[in-house]
DNA sequence: AACAGCGGAATTGTATGCAGAACGTGCCGC
DNA sequence: GCGGCACGTTCTGCATACAATTCCGCTGTT
């Protein structure tokens, strides 16, 4: 899950610093949720925590600020970002419409050895739909949508993309929880694949489009639902 | 100009820490040119230059890197960011469309004030054209993309293109002293200005793309010629 | 009893010192 | 004469120490 975030040069030489590696375990911690949105960073701590002094520590939590993943203050200990609604809601309508660009150009320009591949990635999900592991399935949905990126053939867009869906991840972890959700995910899946294939952009982007669209009503219900239950 | 990358509660706060002074003084230079694209940045240099400890000169460095303006490797010097050819086509085609996307929203949801916004700044734009003072006609076509950013009513959007507007920077200087260059850019804006006042989410859209696309195209007759004169 | 002002404690921001990795230089072998 | 290797220098990465700011609790006043 953290090599998800490795940009290219990172992976290559494997990262070696401290700061780097503190950067993937908070991430990591952020996004699967050990670490709520609201909690303070406290730069000691961590330095405790890790046994690492407090340099590296500010490093990474200062990556992890420009990342969007966490938000700074001067003189002020960090906080796991809690976006506003309208914001969140903001940042899925944005996903929404950069995934549907890295399916819509996937369809123009996927050679066939991605063709292949992306078709690969969907059958695998087909087979874990009803296999009830939500941590694979996960894995295995980021490399469908992984697929699509490559295809894009803009190693730009598939950076902004995949860092915008970094950053929706903390706020999306509860729909992996609800099991019906897998299987019309992956019908909505059905159709980008089959629109990318035949190499209609429009159709592509825009069952993309629906299917990320579809995920943040979800949020939307899970998100009504325990602010509810929390008054 | 550097006022453009601030986020919001940093303008609030007024920067006050060496480490965001330095960064904002850094990509300063960096989009002005006066580091140029492949230059290192060593750290105890930079240090002596701004009269402060490497601390918060790393930490500056650091977030650059981040931000994409630099590109930085474990135990090797910083070096502003000098993405190929192919990338930077990339970042062009994905702020092509971020920009479009913007637009289209504005065309949408743009409230009364800030169409009269839109208008003002593309009046200034206007009077500048045949003003000849780059640095003035920057500013306001800065201003006026700042207008559509606004108008999109989606603060993550707003700030993924104006990003990608600024990492692409470096690249576009040249096109600011074609003065013949102002007239068409300002036709174009106009065609996104009357699909916006008019609502039509599309026809801004698709504007907008030719616009920047056009700005693309610019760069690579002078990139192209550039890179011939020096062989 | 509630609030303003103040002082200490805790935490962040910055400086400095040290260890290890990467580059340049000169020597040696071929 | 040219390529490879070892050494020394230089710079980055990390640790630690100090300074500045903020937060929390206290006291005194109204």
């Amino acid at each position: 899950m953290s090599d998800l975030s490795l940009a290219p040069q990172e992976a290559r030489a494997g990262r070696r610093t401290l700061a780097d590696e503190l950067r993937h375990q908070l991430a990591d911690q952020i996004m699967y949720g050990a670490l709520a949105p609201g909690t303070a960073l406290d730069e000691t701590e961590l330095a405790r925590r890790f046994a690492v002094s407090r340099t590296p520590v500010r490093e990474a939590i200062r990556l992890l600020a420009a990342g969007g993943l966490v938000e700074t203050r001067p003189h002020r200990a960090a906080v796991v970002a809690r976006p506003s609604h309208q914001r969140l809601i903001g940042m899925f309508e944005a996903m929404a419409e950069l995934e549907a660009l890295c399916a819509g150009f996937s369809a123009e320009r996927m050679s066939g050895n991605e063709r292949h591949a992306l078709e690969a990635a969907h059958e695998e999900l087909r087979a874990l739909v009803h296999g009830g592991d939500p941590q694979r399935y996960h894995e295995s949905n980021e490399a469908f949508h992984g697929a699509l990126y490559a295809g894009a053939h803009n190693a730009y867009l598939a950076e902004l993309t995949l860092t915008t869906r970094l950053r929706v991840a903390p706020f999306r972890r509860a729909q992996f929880r609800n099991l019906g959700r897998l299987a019309k995910s992956h019908v909505e899946h059905d159709r980008v694949v089959e629109a990318v294939l035949r190499g209609e952009r429009a159709r592509a982007a825009e069952a993309m489009r629906a299917h990320i669209m579809t995920v943040c009503r979800e949020y939307e219900v899970y998100a009504g639902s325990a602010a509810a239950s929390r008054v």
